[in-house]
DNA sequence: CTAGGATCCTGTCAGC
DNA sequence: TGCTGACAGGATCCTA
């Protein structure tokens, strides 16, 4: 669930808690969401590759982490230390979107608590599909997922885009913008968004796509990705409403994504969802035309 | 090589 | 109430 604008909101957010700071300690609830062996060692940086986070240490390694679907990271400042009372503690919660972000941790669904001498990063994950793994600083790059992927979407080329498309010519371009080795940082959301903002229908064959259309499904991806980073995509802040409330963030800039039934924004159509690729897919029926 | 489906795992919801 | 199947903001593995 997490996708690029989440990963980005987390890695900004997190820094100005945890960089410079040290990790003394890790502790693991669930072991397969835990990689590697664990040393002590203070964090000097933070990278996003697409939507893997790395947390880089002073002792030559890396923590290199993916949310998968359902990851989030919670930072809950001088959790072993409080200050007077909970009020003088912040917290800063981003990922797939959850009762998590306000509840009390570790709970059911914590795998992995990384302790700060300044507070605890808590991972949080049901279902299971995300996971830390340490490895040396040096080899991140060579990482097989890291490796594979392609460049984003304000860095790739046209040409470069449209040539991947020609080679997956009869998969559904969604399906084919979901590879993340073909552009990197969509996920269902922003495929979905991207998708209504092109005015492309997701179940289009690849290589029906003319250059014109792949150049401006590139910039519609930016669009969409661009906005969501500028709200904060998926963090407590746009999650808990200032009145306390369950808010959605989606709310503040989905035109299609879990809008079926209500108008499109665009032309007044009712938007539908659909499969495309196994996964729950929404459009609007009339700005995005099948082309058979 | 591509294409399509199953799979990892937990939880929730709709429909009997 | 209890069961069952479908589905979920991802990526990989297997088969054809």
């Amino acid at each position: 669930m997490p996708e690029l604008p989440e990963v980005e909101t987390i890695r900004k957010g997190l820094n100005k808690f945890i960089l410079k700071q040290k990790i003394y300690k890790v502790e693991v609830f669930c072991e397969k969401s835990f990689i590697g062996e664990f040393t002590p060692g203070v964090v000097t940086n933070m990278r996003r590759f697409g939507k893997a986070l790395v947390i880089d240490l002073d002792n030559g390694k890396s923590l290199m982490m993916h949310l998968r679907m359902t990851g989030q990271l919670i930072f809950d400042e001088r959790t072993e230390r409080p200050l007077e009372g909970d009020s003088a503690r912040e917290r800063f919660a981003a990922g797939h979107p959850s009762e998590n972000f306000t509840a009390k941790l570790p709970n059911k669904q914590t795998r992995v608590v990384i302790y700060f001498e300044n507070g605890a990063l808590y991972f949080n994950d049901q279902r299971k599909f995300g996971f830390i793994k340490v490895m040396p600083t040096v080899e991140v790059e060579e990482d097989n997922f890291i490796k594979r992927l392609a460049p984003e979407p304000w860095k790739i080329t046209v040409d470069d885009f449209f040539e991947k498309l020609r080679r997956r010519k009869k998969s559904p371009i969604k399906a084919v913008i979901l590879d993340q080795s073909v552009i990197s940082g969509l996920g269902n959301i922003y495929a979905d968004e991207a998708l209504f903002l092109a005015k492309i229908h997701p179940l289009t064959r690849a290589g029906e796509i003319t250059k014109k259309e792949a150049a401006e499904l590139i910039e519609a991806a930016k669009t969409v990705m661009e906005k969501s980073i500028e709200s904060g995509g998926s963090t407590m802040q746009t999650y808990v409403k200032a009145d306390g409330t369950k808010g959605d963030y989606l709310e503040m800039f989905a035109q299609v994504f879990r809008r079926e039934g209500k108008k499109c924004s665009r032309c007044g159509s009712t938007i539908q969802k659909i499969r495309v690729a196994e996964r729950g897919t929404h459009i609007c029926p009339n700005c995005q035309k099948e082309v058979k």
